[in-house]
DNA sequence: ATTATTTTTAATCATTTGATTAAAACATTT
DNA sequence: AAATGTTTTAATCAAATGATTAAAAATAAT
């Protein structure tokens, strides 16, 4: 418990931001948060607009970044990578359910922040990625069938509010989901190969 | 487009709170989207919150509603229920882009607000849904299968401000993605039925 | 036409909010 | 120990923001 100041508003922040969003996020909340004076947030990192493109560069990696390492791994084939990521993600998630929440909503909100764009094109633009797209033996488009396959993952931890807030699923339950969904993820990948595209 | 004051504001807060969300819009936006008096926001709804709440309930009901009547009627088999929603979906999303990510990120920002809750309860709680739900040939929860049925739907609408911002994916590709989306809906929805769950 | 009622406006209020400042407390160097 | 540099605090600022008010304008009722 021996954080630097920084540390401790950074984290503050990255809590504060990714559970309430950069709009409704004050200032004096992530001071509260970090215990320390508010004067502090803007001695250290001047606004909170700059404050927040920090987080939000950390969290983006934190959502897409930890892929990376699977993707590149040569030793690995297709399905091995793919059962990899799965695993790699529903830990993530069930560890930070607010994450992807977060990162879509805020790129959506702005999405000319010319920090965080320019971020993610390079994420997304990486040689890696494009190798193992190109190695997915699909009727689709590569990156259409990512969009079914990451999204067979995030979605339930996107739904959750809806879900236990409509009161259809308790939280036992919940989880019971989330878990029987991570066993099937290389059935429907698998099945999302084999989809068939009219022409 | 002789719409009265009332209505002329609740259209804009429409389009300002789906917009942006609750946190980030001003009354002041709104009123000006509606181009009226600031003063009159408050003559017709008392509050920012007060207006908040009849938007928010009426896109729940634009977002869940929609398919009720689908899920009603005993005509459909659930092939043909299914193809009649997948429609209406992909229909009703890109006529309304922000509506799942709007919807979903008010809820999870303020699950306790009593209206909105009750309201999402009654939704998903009804007869007609669970009836529905019981009559799909599966070995998931069903109501497991329907958060994949929807999730497959919706989340390319959800990821679209994160694909376009990469720029892995123009407007146009996007456009194409949603498209053979739609097309491969059945396929995925058959397979979904056809998962084998480990006990 | 006059009065009463409803709707609209401009001005203003009280809080909130992001940010700054000047001084104090603390730490480091000489 | 004195001087210098760094970190922290309390007080305050200016702008933004949700809301109200009192008067004006428009509409309806008598």
């Amino acid at each position: 418990m021996t954080d630097s100041t920084e540390d401790k508003i950074k984290e503050a922040a990255r809590k504060v931001f990714t559970q309430k969003g950069y709009a409704a996020t004050r200032t004096r909340d992530i001071a509260q948060e970090a215990g320390i004076n508010l004067a502090l947030l803007n001695y250290y990192f001047r606004s909170k607009e700059k404050l927040f493109e920090l987080v939000m560069k950390e969290r983006i990696d934190e959502l897409f970044g930890a892929v990376i390492p699977v993707l590149v791994n040569k030793n690995d084939n297709l399905s091995q990578k793919i059962e990899k990521i799965t695993e790699i993600y529903f830990n993530l998630l069930s560890q930070n359910p607010d994450l992807p929440m977060f990162v879509l909503n805020e790129i959506k909100n702005k999405p000319d922040n010319s920090h965080i764009s320019k971020y993610l094109k390079e994420l997304f633009n990486r040689a890696e990625l494009q190798e193992v797209l190109d190695s997915v033996p699909t009727q689709m488009q590569p990156f259409h069938f990512l969009v079914n396959f990451i999204g067979s993952i995030v979605f339930p931890f996107v739904a959750r509010p809806i879900l236990i807030t409509s009161g259809r699923v308790s939280s036992e339950e919940y989880l019971e989901i989330i878990k029987q969904q991570k066993a099937i993820i290389p059935q429907l990948v698998q099945n999302l190969m084999n989809i068939k595209i009219e022409k």
